[in-house]
DNA sequence: CAAATATCAGCTCCACTGAAATAA
DNA sequence: CTTATTTCAGTGGAGCTGATATTT
C-alpha cells in the first residue's frame, strides 16, 4: 500500500466527521420513527434552545450559521408546531423562540436517544475512557471552535 | 439554569459535530489559500482516492453517499485539474479516477494541514492523550460507521 | 437618526431519486 | 439478456448575501 494511502484515515477530523455524521443521523431517525418531521438541520435550533426561550440572533450565534438560515428553520418548526414565536418582553424590537408542549416533547425524545449512545459507548469503551474522551473532546471543541454552543 | 439546558451541550455527538466541521474548514481554506478552488464536499472524493485510481462506485461506498453524488464532484474536480478519469484495465464497463499531478501536490498540501492539527492538539493534550483519543475515536468509527472510510 | 433585530428574495452548493446509456 | 457501471435530468435541503422593515 502507498504511504499516502495509509495515512488518510487515521486523522481525528475524519474519524469525528465519520462518528458525529453517524450519531446524528440515528438521533435524527429516533425522532422521525417517533413521528416527529425534522432533519439534522433542525438540531442546530432545537438542541441550543434555552428552556426560558431564545433569540434568533443568539441561536445564530450558537450555531455558527447566519440569523436569516435559523430564521428559516424556526418556521420550519413553527409549521411543525414545535417551537413559537412569542415577543421579547425586554426588548420590542426583538422575539424569543420557545418550545411548545410538543417540542419539549421532542426534546426529551432526543435526549433518551444521546443518553442511549452514551451507554453504547461507555460499554464499548469503558466508563473511564468514555470520561477521558469526553473531557479531551470539551477541550478541543473550546479551542477549536471558542463561539459554539 | 435548567437541567435540560445543562445536559446539551455535553453530549459527544455534539462535541464531534463542532470540532470536525472546524477541522474540515481549517483544512479547506488551507487549500483555498494555496490557490486551490475546492469546497468541504470536494474532500469526499480527495481523502479516500487511492494513489493507484479508485472507481466512482466505491468512492461512494467509502464516502457513504451515492455514486451520483461522487459523480457530479469528480467532474468539479476534472475540471480544476485535480483528478482525472482513465479506463480501468480490469473491466472495460468501469473508469478509475486518479490524481493528476496537480491533484497530488493539493493532497500534500491537505496532509501537511492535517499534520498541522495533529501537532496542535498534542500540544493541547499531550501526545499520550492523543494517542488514547484516537484509538478510542477508531474503535468508536468503526462500532458506528463499519462501511465507512 | 443610528443601531439592533428580524424577515424577504434570490442564489449557490450538495446530495438525493429516477431514468437512460454503455459495455461485459 | 442480464447485470454492473456510469451519466443525465429534475428535486429538495441547507446556508449564504443583499435589501427591507421595525423598533429602540
Amino acid at each position: 500500500m502507498d504511504a499516502l494511502d495509509a495515512r488518510r484515515s487515521r486523522f481525528v477530523a475524519r474519524l469525528m466527521a465519520r462518528i458525529s455524521t453517524a450519531l446524528q443521523q440515528q438521533v435524527v431517525q429516533h425522532l422521525r420513527a417517533a413521528g416527529y418531521d425534522v432533519t439534522v438541520a433542525h438540531n442546530q435550533v432545537l438542541i441550543p434552545l434555552d428552556q426560558q426561550g431564545t433569540r434568533i440572533s443568539e441561536l445564530a450565534r450558537r450555531a455558527g450559521i447566519s440569523a436569516q438560515a435559523i430564521g428559516k428553520l424556526v418556521t420550519d418548526l413553527e409549521r411543525k408546531g414545535l417551537v413559537e414565536r412569542t415577543p421579547d418582553p425586554a426588548d420590542g424590537r426583538a422575539r424569543v423562540v420557545r418550545y411548545t408542549d410538543r417540542g419539549r416533547a421532542l426534546l426529551r425524545t432526543a435526549l433518551s436517544r444521546l443518553d442511549a449512545q452514551h451507554a453504547e459507548l461507555a460499554e464499548l469503551l469503558g466508563p473511564d475512557r468514555l470520561e477521558a474522551l469526553r473531557a479531551d473532546l470539551t477541550r478541543i471543541a473550546h479551542h477549536v471552535d471558542p463561539e459554539g454552543f
